[in-house]
DNA sequence: CTCATTTTTGATATCGTTATCACTAAACGT
DNA sequence: ACGTTTAGTGATAACGATATCAAAAATGAG
């Protein structure tokens, strides 16, 4: 429709042509090597070489079934908490032969506390469409609809930095409960006595908050504060310029004062912290600051953040391991669980 | 061969029998729905939702052409710098029904000071496998394999970051040269007298530092310094941990002392001032740091750091509307300079 | 009711690759 | 010399979608 110019690239059919050999030949030149004899193998390397020639995948997954594509979705491409984990998947689809497909679920429109709305399915749908041999979530579909589509399929789906209750296929996740439970005890342990958690109310930082709220009561005795990031699109949200209104926030809020708190990333832990010097209040002794992700800026920069450790790289990694185990074969483990750390440094 | 599992999705011809009607009239059901009975249409269109059918992309892009997909080559996956112009193309993707192939090279085992090796060739080899609609290029491939493989593609390439004299294709940049020079002259203009430049010897970040040297000479009659951030893979270095790297080879350079540093990222120039404010030097008093980028981080931090804004985001976005642009008809632009601004803020 | 028209449906070819089977020619053993 | 491997090559049929053309069914005009 808006797409006039459609140049046609070369085929294996072109190179059969011009050096005079079957498609096949051709083919199993650059597939199965050994069964060309040497110099015609030779020549058509060389005309290859000549014109160019890349084979298409997307042909080549058609017939073979397995595209070799392996789906992230990620709720924003430009959240650092992620960067690990693309990372991680990328690097498993270079040594494996395997492209990535990355998708992010931005700019859904956003919806109730729940999370994000049907712009969930829209995105799946679209991943789905390329037949990967496998998706990674970072994050549980709230999308009813989403859910089944996934399940529906038979596409091997991953679900990361979690650990659900109800998984739609296999995990390699985190517990956020037992985490955000041990910060709750941490800041008990050092003293302080008016915790407030920074951060969405939704996603896995709902998790979080909600056992750190928890474990806060059952060793203290008192209540935690949730300072909510945002409403909408909670995920977009995780920006170093979030400090102010951290503060403005808690002022606003009854009992608005607290001489710690959660945050659920670093970007925000970091961002109070600015925000916090430039009020003139100390870092860890007027506030202690917990962060999560223990991105590289945690321990750089000054103070260096006390932090939860998420092996993200690595959980990019065993996700990718779980989806090629079950390509092999049909069992394997389906459900694996990732340390987290707690970091102490100089925040809190 | 490591795939023995290969379930098979459904297709249009099992909705087709599930129907009791043709696989055409299936496919228009959600091709061209006006050409199907109602009655018809919402009989298919029940089954494919109850089976949970998604089309298969990669087999549609095989006759018609077009394979919905933009390639994106980063040099790594983790580079804050690339976040917001990943953010870009995915953005235009979502809108115009494109997907993003993500690919960083990464981990391609560096070479001579050129850069990066022929790890470029392979990486680019993938991409174009695919058949995308266009790539997006955020460096200028060095590697002449590489440089010529995606000349002879037909596919639409743009190159971004920069303003390369030799374009491969199109170009959707910026000039770092003038940027850079820009900076030099700030710097001799709030007075300061000993210039050093924190970055890569490779990629953008060497055009940066020419121009920054040769302009400090032009206004200062000095010569500036240069500190180079890593000899290998250059790209993957942009860490918030180079702080400590940067003083280490400052003071071991000859004239191994600077009023002010040039960082090729903001994520350098944070990490400096990190690191300044932990061996108790003034930034900016003792130390001017000017970043590149204007990250989100950079207006956040204290002090708020002095940089050059770059439209990364929309440099992504422009650099897809050209390759839209030139699928549609022949013609149209073919390069395309978008602006830097210097942001002085409190670092310098 | 017939013919022309429009709407709705279907058959077939095609995209570029791989799987499978068949075939020829050369090399082998006895 | 014979049959029997082995190496090398090719013909054909998929894979799942779309483009194209043809046919059938429904509709309208006279």
């Amino acid at each position: 429709m808006t797409d006039t110019v459609k140049p046609k690239p070369t085929s294996l059919r072109d190179i059969a042509e011009r050096t005079g050999v079957s498609v096949m030949t051709v083919q199993r030149a650059i597939g199965a090597p050994h069964l060309v004899a040497e110099k015609t193998r030779r020549r058509i390397l060389r005309v290859m070489q000549e014109v160019g020639y890349v084979p298409d995948r997307n042909a080549a997954s058609l017939v073979s079934r397995s595209s070799g594509l392996v789906g992230l979705v990620v709720p924003s491409a430009t959240a650092p908490t992620f960067a690990a984990e693309v990372e991680g998947v990328a690097h498993f689809g270079r040594t494996t032969g395997r492209d990535l497909l990355l998708a992010d679920v931005f700019g859904s429109g956003g919806s109730g506390p729940g999370g994000s709305s049907g712009g969930e399915q829209e995105v799946l749908r679209a991943v789905l469409g390329r037949r990967p041999d496998g998706i990674v979530l970072t994050f549980s579909p709230t999308d009813a609809g989403a859910r089944e589509l996934l399940a529906q399929s038979t596409v091997p789906i991953v679900e990361t930095w979690d650990d659900p209750a109800e998984p739609i296929d296999m995990v390699a996740g985190i517990s956020n409960d037992a985490a955000a439970r041990q910060v709750a005890r941490y800041f008990a342990k050092i003293g302080r006595r008016q915790a407030a958690f920074f951060g969405p109310p939704a996603g896995h930082a709902r998790t979080r908050w909600t056992a750190f709220a928890d474990e806060w009561a059952r060793v203290t005795d008192g209540e935690a504060i949730h300072v909510p990031l945002e409403t909408s699109s909670p995920w977009a949200q995780e920006r170093f310029g979030s400090g102010p209104a951290f503060f403005d926030r808690l002022d606003g809020s009854p009992d608005g004062t607290a001489d710690c708190v959660f945050c659920s990333t670093d970007v925000t832990a970091a961002a109070v912290v600015f925000e916090a010097q430039r009020r003139g209040l100390g870092v860890p002794d007027d506030l202690a600051v917990c962060g999560f992700g223990d991105l590289d800026i945690a321990a750089s920069m000054t103070p260096a953040l006390t932090t939860v450790s998420v092996p993200a790289r690595d959980m990019g990694l065993q996700a990718c391991e779980l989806i090629a185990a079950r390509r092999a074969k049909q069992s394997g483990p389906r459900r694996l669980l990732l340390a987290t750390h707690l970091i102490v440094r100089d925040s809190a």
